[in-house]
DNA sequence: GAGTACGAAATCGTATACGAAACACTATGG
DNA sequence: CCATAGTGTTTCGTATACGATTTCGTACTC
């Protein structure tokens, strides 16, 4: 079910279109790394590579533009988009208020065994910090969340939440990197997080502590950069 | 500018190729109602109506899809997607949280001269519940919005809005009706809005009012169709 | 009379083909 | 040596064409 999650955006059916098939290759590499930032995407090459013709891959990028994934411009193409710092900023700060309204509402939803599923995510992405595995630890932390907005009744808004990680995806393994202190705080602030579903607070706080999980890690992530270059692009 | 701010959407330049035509043609006539919820959007004759073949029309298609405006079905086609009260219930709520974290943003952001401007419009809706004039009354409510958000300095946020915008014009004139008193209400805590902002209240409270304001039109609703039929379809 | 099976029409989905625009490179003049 | 104009190549943009799928109407059977 978390790969299905984790994968799931627009509402349209897995059914076998050459559209659907294209649309779903080229979001799986931008998300999982294979086209970074920056990458040109040549309508004929991943035709090709697919071995369809150019028309439905221009659907699938069209689409995958709307999403925010891809820049396509006039007669020249198509290129992931992410790069810009700035724009990690306005994604981190989006996602932060989606991530809060959709934990607040789905927290009444979330039962005992939610929970228990979540702490134990949560103890993986302990051990992850062991190990030193970075990969992991943000898979993990996926699955913790999606555990939190599983049972959110509002589908908008979930594939809200869904739409910023695929964006954040297509940024992380390249120009952004992990702030080490960051990450121990993080599994400090879902337990902190479930303490407070578990005992009924109020909606609001819990969105507001949902929110902050997030904006702290931008809030590091800004410290950090500042500290080296101040001057954001 | 209030014409173009209600009409941006996909970052997509308003280039004059085939597809960016189709695209803002097939919008124009979802937002303004000519094509209303349900309708089904036969390629070939939308194709034909403006002059261009059928494939930059399905690409067109494939991004209000994306939207939200637009449903489409593999083998059977694409209709305007609305009508259900249920995705009425979700836009709004939608709205009042994205809506809220614009106000939040830009309210820093917002002049003394962006205040009268926002009055002067104000006044005019008041103007248009003496006269009973509900469209000029929705159309002056975004400009009024509008002036809100103009500073808005996270472009992710401001495309939110204007999507969820975008949906409720598409649903407005056929299914859902004005609830009359709400009407009053509404510009009266455009006011009160008003008067937060040049006190320099916290960006947690404006933020606070100016969901509340979203909401208490979505509360207007359910209870004036509860009232009529409580089965929720 | 109701339900099912078949066939025709409508519509979608994709490949191919060709024209248009942008880009890179080279040659020429200052 | 640099700037600029011209040419060739790449890549995009859209029209057309045809095969595939669904839908709707009709006839046939029980």
């Amino acid at each position: 079910m978390t790969e299905t999650a984790r994968a799931a955006t627009t509402p349209a059916a897995t059914s076998g279109s050459k559209s659907e098939q294209a649309y779903a290759a080229v979001k799986a590499r931008i998300v999982d790394g294979t086209y970074s930032p920056g990458y040109r995407l040549v309508l004929a090459k991943i035709a090709e590579d697919l071995g369809v013709s150019v028309v439905p891959v221009r659907e699938a990028i069209r689409r995958l533009e709307a999403e925010g994934l891809v820049k396509f411009e006039r007669n020249v193409g198509a290129t992931v988009s992410g790069i810009d710092p700035t724009e990690y900023l306005y994604t981190m700060q989006t996602l932060s208020i989606v991530e809060g309204a959709a934990t607040a509402l789905s927290a009444p939803l979330i039962g005992a065994a939610d929970v228990a599923r979540a702490r134990a995510v949560n103890a993986e992405m302990r051990e992850c910090l062991q190990h030193f595995d970075p990969v992991r630890f943000t898979r993990l932390n996926q699955d913790f969340h999606s555990v939190l907005f599983e049972h959110c009744p509002n589908p908008h808004i979930l594939d809200l939440v869904h739409r910023g990680w695929n964006r954040l995806a297509s940024l992380r393994s390249s120009t952004f990197r992990f702030v080490p202190g960051r990450a121990h705080e993080s599994v400090d602030e879902h337990e902190a997080l479930l303490q407070l579903i578990e005992s009924g607070a109020s909606p609001d706080d819990i969105e507001k502590a949902a929110r902050r999980h997030r904006s702290a890690t931008l809030d590091a992530y800004l410290a950090q950069t500042n500290a080296g270059s101040l001057s954001a692009h």
